[in-house]
DNA sequence: CTCAAAATGTGATCTGTGTCACATTTATTA
DNA sequence: TAATAAATGTGACACAGATCACATTTTGAG
């Protein structure tokens, strides 16, 4: 979708609708440094927006559509470490610690997208405490999701960790029990580190109990007491 | 170690030996701040600094010595997430995300720390933004470390992770190859969640391969390159 | 609409690693 | 220094889940 010049003059971040909670917090002066310095842009379905391994210039505010986060291992497979959703950042996670992007983000949908340069990122953080201060947060919170399901993951069967993960996107991504499933079996086993066939077989147990109702696309999480039970227990 | 009252007078955080990067960068009024509102103290080995579920109240800076961060499950096994040296803040993972403290943090030997007040730190955050920028590079660093741990951990056979572990612990936390293993067997195998059983088999497996040179409480890497190979290819 | 390619489902094996059971060594306490 | 507890080592065995092989369904291109 091209935009007119006018259009690009217009555009600011003091209005835009998906603003985050850290920009939010910004001066007026602020603002105007990041309108200047941020250019709004959409992705379509598939595509990767950020590549492992490349230098980072960019953050990438996501305004609207759903994002997952991986790594390709040496042996070609995909490790997905969490799926992103709208007005969260891609690439935080490397920003601080190292100059080069340490994980790839592939577009679940059609996405609309800001890229902010690092540089300003960076200098609103240095003059701006309560945006440090937010994206602190941000990060905190996305940490200790993350952690716990990497703890979670690692003394667990197979089941129990199909559950976890079924509960994870439930909350905290799509926040709904019933939600559309942008994701392949291939993708699911992905997440939670099991093979496509195991999570076949889970799917079909688990619809077989009654516990979850799934088509090809749609989830839908039923007995929630019990897939908490067994995201403990196993 | 009793203090007199002209000790307690005298300490301030300005010309503290073991001063954190990011405190070296507050500004006279911030250092005064801060020693008025933190309190040096000593640890025992094997003590609990921080217990998981309790409230935050204080930030730990660890001055000397190493601690484990884990958490205990459900099925009463201990997971360590990871271990922290000299210089680390402990509970900043918990912080900025939640109330609660979601990890427990216990000494791996006799320590020298500070406890600081939330408030006062998240004061200086909001108030110093290379205060604020310094911490985020902290635990920016801290997690690409343990997200690449954890990623390497969901796709790899026992040895794999194990020689993993050695080569995290050798280049992250003691910087040598060779290093006084504050660790039990459990322990180890705690961080990687496997048995002690495995871990005593591999230790002994590497030993006889002359990879690694282990007593009780010694380690050293020897065959760093074929430890390297082991970690990517299992 | 047709056909090829990709995604998904399902049964039959095979294997890595946990578990159990016990021996041995090291640490701790009296 | 003996006695008890805790940590560690080691073999035998079981089984959860990966892998393989193939059937079936869905998607997408022309």
């Amino acid at each position: 979708m091209l935009k007119t010049f006018d259009d690009l003059n217009k555009s600011s971040c003091s209005d835009c609708v998906d603003m985050s909670c850290a920009v939010s917090l910004l001066n007026k002066a602020q603002y105007n440094l990041l309108s200047d310095n941020s250019l709004e842009s959409e992705i379509k379905k598939g595509e990767i927006i950020i590549r492992s391994d490349s230098l980072i210039s960019n953050i990438v505010y996501l305004k609207t559509g759903f994002v997952k986060e991986f790594v390709i291992g040496q042996d070609k497979e995909m490790r997905i470490i969490q799926i992103l959703k709208n007005h969260s950042y891609l690439g935080l996670h490397s920003l601080f610690g190292d100059k080069i992007n340490h994980y790839s983000y592939a577009a679940l949908e059609d996405l609309k997208v800001c890229y902010i340069d690092i540089n300003i990122f960076k200098q609103l953080i240095k003059s701006n405490g309560s945006f440090a201060y937010q994206i602190l947060k941000d990060i905190g919170k996305e940490n200790i999701y993350n952690y716990y399901r990497f703890i979670a993951n690692s003394k667990n069967n197979i089941d129990g960790r199909f559950a976890n993960i079924l509960l994870y996107l439930s909350e905290r991504i799509y926040e709904n029990t019933k939600f559309n499933l942008q994701l392949s079996r291939q993708e699911l086993a992905d997440l939670i580190g099991i093979s496509r066939e195991s999570t076949t077989r889970i799917i079909t147990k688990f619809k077989k109990d009654g516990i979850i109702n799934v088509t090809r696309n749609s989830m839908e999480l039923i007995k929630l007491d019990l897939l908490q039970k067994i995201s403990k227990n196993g």
